[in-house]
DNA sequence: CTTGACATTCCAGCGACTGGAAGGTATAGA
DNA sequence: TCTATACCTTCCAGTCGCTGGAATGTCAAG
């Protein structure tokens, strides 16, 4: 198939494709006779892998490393399972920086909106109390 | 001040604060005769803002966008109001997003670490389940 | 007189793409 | 046969917000 399909059956654009292409995590394709890339059901699998990772924000070269071992017939499995289980927790961390985030907005929005919007800046402006927004 | 005291009382690095230069979003100061940037507290209110933005994940160009109305002395208060109203959104939409992302990897990780970890890629791997792990 | 801690400029890289230009190819219809 | 279109190719540049590093200059202390 040519590269067009191999996107549409993986939703990666062929742009992406192309660029994993480049960064070595796909092989470099066969080629037709006028030039094109020519993927097979392998291709597919792989790329399939590739975009399941990349859902669960797993990074390129953490796939690598996963396509590397399946490539070397190491199965990558144990691997995956603590990279899955990595990400939990960075999504967690994630996660309630986020709320702090939020909770420090609200807080700013609600103080904000009992102030006047015309003061250019003196201390009666949204601004001035980001400005004192510290860490 | 030169410009580590700048740095030092917004907590900015001083690379940072050449950098915010570059793309003016400070003014270009004035120089020591040996060539030293020269700042004033001028200098570490305004920076102070774009620190306080910058932690609440405000981007540079919105940033830009609140100092060149204070810098044509039009309050900014309403577009800061109305940036933090946004802003709270996309967290909120960003939070629900990576709450999504966490329960897909905890119920792939439950289901995963049933399988055993020596399949180089069958149906029993992890890795499979990963691929199949689609929109 | 040297050491160290600053300062300056400029260039390059991160991550993961994405956009666009310039050109080649295949197919369908007028 | 011409042309429109919808692909394909390569290569280069840009996104965002810094950050690192090299090469060079300046200044104060010991």
């Amino acid at each position: 198939m040519e590269i067009r399909e191999l996107a549409k059956r993986t939703s990666v654009p062929a742009k992406t494709i192309r660029y994993y292409e480049e960064i070595e995590l796909l092989p470099t394709p066969k080629r037709k006779p006028n030039g094109y890339r020519e993927y097979t059901e392998v291709d597919v699998d792989r790329l399939k892998l590739v975009a399941g990772a990349r859902r669960l924000d797993i990074s390129l070269p953490e796939v690598k490393e996963i396509l590397d071992l399946r490539d070397h017939n190491v199965a990558p499995c144990g691997v995956m399972l603590e990279l899955l289980e990595q990400k939990t927790d960075e999504i967690s961390r994630r996660i309630a920086e986020l709320q702090q985030m939020q909770e420090d907005l609200q807080q700013l929005y609600s103080l904000g909106a009992t102030f006047p919007t015309d003061d250019v800046d003196g201390k009666n402006c949204i601004c001035h109390l980001v400005s004192q927004h510290a860490i």
